[in-house]
DNA sequence: ATACCGACCTGTCAGC
DNA sequence: TGCTGACAGGTCGGTA
């Protein structure tokens, strides 16, 4: 399901739920499909830590831990005091949040979220009902609860002690110049090679479709054979979609919402994406599905060249 | 090294 | 009503 957009929507609303909350405990499902470390490290990582950051690379959400005597307990606010293990109040005093506050030293660990298809990473009261596959529900100090809920369970969550990284570069941050370098002497379609992560990291299907829909090029297209002016275009149109859909808060498709349980509004701005047969919002024709390594690519034949 | 393709899962919807 | 098949926002690992 969630592609750059939607995650960085996740990101967003989390930030505002659940920033400088504390996990008082954790329960976790069953199912271990979703699970890349032991469900005990996730435990034993995950409970009394304090989340001191939400951030998002590529696909991936990923929460700054803060362990143990500086991580459990709430950071005094208006008194900080340089290098003092001693600024902290009890755990009763009301929580006061802010990013700034929250990182006074390098993170201990990291919890990565994949959404995968259909995962939902939700903050809920806890007298909400528990939807069917919902795979771990961290309890906060807030009285909130963090629940992923993942009915394919393409989606993976995982605890890490080392700082986290992964290949690619972020659309939204790469140069024109490095942007065309890497479809450089690359064989592969044009729509294969934004769908890389290792590439770009966060375009998916929606997204490679719309911005080659704007850029005016054929999915099927060999990446190298892209003529400069054409990687202009892509490389502006790349950009323009995802920014467009963040202010969008992502695209619901089918059951895509964000961690408030919010619906995405830029489905209503695709133009080519799951409008197969229907007429090109700018000449009229059919627009077209083919597939391409196993996805469904939506194009305007008269449009994209 | 690179690039397809099936596999991993469940749910939904169209067609019969 | 119920069955079957196609399809769904993603990523692996095996194979060519």
């Amino acid at each position: 399901m969630p592609e750059l957009p939607e995650v960085e929507t996740v990101v967003r609303s989390l930030r505002r739920h659940v920033l400088g909350d504390v996990v008082e405990s954790v329960w976790i499902g069953e199912r271990r499909q979703p699970l890349k470390s032991s469900p005990s490290e996730i435990v034993s990582v995950l409970e009394a830590a304090r989340i001191a950051a939400v951030r998002r690379m590529g696909k991936h959400i990923i929460m700054d831990l803060m362990i143990g005597p500086s991580g459990d307990r709430v950071i005094e606010t208006g008194s900080r005091q340089r290098n003092s293990g001693q600024r902290f109040r009890s755990p009763d005093h009301p929580v006061t949040r802010s990013p700034d506050l929250s990182i006074t030293r390098p993170a201990d660990a990291f919890f990565i979220v994949h959404l995968g298809m259909t995962g939902r990473l939700l903050v809920a009261r806890p007298d909400e009902p528990i939807a069917k596959h919902t795979h771990l529900i961290a309890r906060l100090r807030s009285g909130r609860e963090l629940r992923f809920i993942d009915p394919r369970m393409f989606g993976r969550l995982a605890v890490v002690r080392e700082a986290f990284n992964t290949a690619g570069t972020e659309p939204l941050e790469i140069g024109f110049a490095d942007f065309a370098a890497l479809f450089r002497r690359r064989k592969t379609p044009i729509k294969s090679a934004l769908l890389n992560q290792r590439l770009l990291r966060g375009v998916g299907n929606i997204y490679a479709d719309e911005s080659l829909f704007r850029a005016g090029i054929r999915p099927r297209r060999r990446a190298a054979s892209l003529s400069r002016t054409e990687l202009q275009r892509l490389y502006g149109s790349v950009r323009r979609v995802l920014k467009e859909a963040i202010a969008a808060g992502g695209s619901s498709v089918s059951d895509y919402v964000d961690a408030s349980g919010e619906r995405g509004l830029f489905q209503f701005q695709h133009r080519v994406y799951g409008r197969e047969g229907e007429p090109c919002l700018v000449c009229g024709a059919p627009i077209k599905r083919v597939v391409i390594a196993g996805r469904s690519s939506h194009y305007c034949p008269k449009c994209q060249k």
